[in-house]
DNA sequence: GCGGAGTTGTGGTCTGAACAGCTGCTAGGT
DNA sequence: ACCTAGCAGCTGTTCAGACCACAACTCCGC
């Protein structure tokens, strides 16, 4: 059996070599490489086979280049950036049915609260507070829903899931961004904003209260409430089927 | 109030436009840009400039280019690889700990299951019977946890959510390659791979019975059995909040 | 009709150069 | 002695041109 050959591009090699001495500590989050000119040297390439590894490192939020530095190309240690951005533009290009988007949230959402009410500080609690504070507020549609957001945010947040947060924002945006102004609370009478803030503290209780299940129930229910009315039977019933399931399930017996 | 200067790289206002073009639809995936020579003339750029645009556009996994073609780079649909790879990138930067993707997992998988047993065909029961056929038959470690993986992307399908499809397949490869052999079922023994394939026996059941609440709490027991010898008792803890919650708090009551 | 050699266009790489920005030193003035 | 303006050096950034390897297309001879 004969392993395949792989014909590797000049800079996937130089990609591959720095991205190992990263990963493997030789550089560590502030450290520099050694500049562009010396790179070339030491790999025995060309300039601009040293420069495209370098853009793709950027791109990959590994390392970040600024002129003028007497030291070279810096290694930064946040990847999640360039994850962020990558998984953003992922969801653009799917162009994922909102009733995906919203399904999504509700199964995030609950866990998040469910993980949020045994993870909290006080801290949280306060921050939570102080984003139902500014939906109150808020005078226009995009001042609610920005306040809204930073509320899930510290949900997130005390979740302490960093995959959570950050699939978790990424989908939010995506929803703003496609259901803008059209459905969801910032477009609703004040009686309903109104009913949608007392959801919100109704869940920051059971936070508080570290009653997951319900903090999970609730954030749910107020996710489907939400968006419910801009979809069809069909869709809603995708919905509905995450809505205590495991009660309807023991009734079934 | 000034706004402050953005002084944007020549190549990053390239990067912007190809992306954005791909993102309006203006290139479909299969479609081809314009061969580099031809970039060169429309943005009135260097060939090396156009070139590391390229780059960033091919590491997120929105290009592909190669040599020969006559078409120049091709616009490619998928860009789950890209995600996977930098995502891997963040778990050995230790940015995201294992436990988090573990926990994702959790969530992720108990909420596909519970969609699948709701959506599933026939035909999907007949690929995830295959799948665990191919667990059966597998002989090296890494044949078994690509049959693992042949299953919960059916599942994943049945589920019909393009959000849980793309990021659990995303995460699930993240930890393929970094746990493989480490922990999880397939550095079990026989013994252990043999109760493995039994869970999945009593899952795809519970999905076919379109028991959606019992195939939830089997795929997140099953998950959690088999990560949970490779964590502490705190992850382990973080992990079993998310098992039968409802349950638990409805027996504090 | 068909197979093979030449042509053409593509990406991949290298070289050399010039430019802009920052840093650090230095010389001059106070 | 201290401060500051200016200079030199190094950095990243961009460009232009050239060459190579490769794939596809074309055309010619069989």
């Amino acid at each position: 059996m004969f392993t395949p050959v792989d014909k590797k591009r000049a800079f996937e090699a130089v990609v591959q070599q720095i991205e190992s001495a990263i990963y493997a500590g030789e550089y560590a989050p502030g450290d520099f490489l050694p500049p562009e000119r010396t790179l070339v040297e030491d790999f025995g390439v060309g300039r601009s086979t040293v420069r495209e590894a370098l853009r793709i490192l950027e791109s990959m939020g590994l390392v970040r280049t600024s002129p003028g530095s007497r030291s070279g190309p810096e290694v930064c240690g946040s990847v999640t950036p360039g994850l962020t951005r990558m998984l953003r533009g992922a969801v653009r290009m799917e162009e994922i049915p909102v009733v995906d988007l919203v399904q999504y949230r509700i199964i995030a959402g609950a866990a998040a609260n469910r993980l949020a009410a045994h993870l909290r500080t006080d801290e949280h609690l306060e921050r939570m507070e102080a984003a139902i504070e500014a939906m109150e507020a808020a005078t226009d549609a995009a001042a609610f829903a920005a306040a809204d957001d930073g509320f899930h945010v510290v949900v997130r947040e005390a979740a302490g899931n960093r995959v959570l947060g950050m699939v978790g924002g990424v989908i939010q945006d995506a929803t703003l961004d496609l259901v803008a102004g059209a459905v969801g609370p910032s477009a609703g009478a004040s009686r309903m904003r109104r009913e949608f803030i007392a959801d919100h503290r109704r869940i920051l209780a059971a936070i508080a209260g570290r009653d997951g299940g319900t903090a999970a129930r609730l954030a749910s229910q107020t996710l489907y409430d939400a968006y419910s009315g801009a979809l069809d039977e069909e869709q809603r019933h995708r919905l509905a089927v995450l809505l205590e399931p495991d009660v309807r399930n023991s009734r079934d017996h």
